[in-house]
DNA sequence: CAGGAAAGTTAGTCATCGCTTTCGTAAGTG
DNA sequence: CACTTACGAAAGCGATGACTAACTTTCCTG
């Protein structure tokens, strides 16, 4: 069945892939600007690009013969959910939003 | 370097250790309580463990022939850092919460 | 149409991963 | 000391994954 957060968490296991979505976090790319940035080949590139893509954590837009790329930023609640239910701080969406209503003010700050 | 967020991403990228931290998260377990939850081999989830461990997401406490484990949670906190920043920081948390609404309804059946 | 640019696809290679089997080690019991 | 319990370590195997090289597809231009 593999979760969402399955695919999720492999894709951006690979530290390379992670890159890439850091290099398009903030905007668009052609395939082929991206790939120039590594120094793998482009089809390497391309087939990190599916990866993400399959997982739910990249847009493709094409224009012309042009692939642009983004991130998908929804595409990581899953694995957001998944670290909040390690945490302890919730166990499903409805209740973390309930509770980020409730106490928006006293609730930023955790980690200890 | 091997940030540490680079480990602790590949160990929970693996399904049966996710489960394993899951089984740890609110209690100490031996060892080998810990594999009867799985069908796999005793030293397979062994493995696991170190993995987790070196990962800086588990404890091990000894007492006697036994070892105890339990979840790290704080290992996990370059994780959510890395979400965080994949987020945006400009994105306060009411923000993120909508978005990951959102993602959520919207995801449901695509990714093919 | 022909020609070129941009990108995905396929086949095959090499490293890594998760697993099992076998063996080793540390702590408790008589 | 021998014996058992609880577990890790080492070696090897099959499967998966990231990569390259070569090919195909799609789109634009003349």
């Amino acid at each position: 069945m593999t979760e969402p957060m399955d695919e999720a968490l492999r894709a951006i296991a690979e530290p390379r892939r992670r890159a890439i979505l850091r290099l398009v976090a903030n905007q668009e790319m052609p395939a082929g600007r991206i790939a120039e940035h590594f120094e793998v080949t482009r089809p390497a590139v391309s087939q990190h690009l599916q990866v993400l893509k399959e997982a739910g954590l990249l847009i493709e837009r094409r224009e012309g013969t042009k692939r642009l790329y983004r991130a998908r930023r929804e595409g990581l609640a899953p694995l957001r959910q998944f670290l909040d239910e390690m945490w302890g701080e919730s166990l499903d969406f409805a209740r973390r939003i309930a509770e980020a209503e409730r106490g928006l003010s006293d609730h930023r700050s955790q980690a200890g």
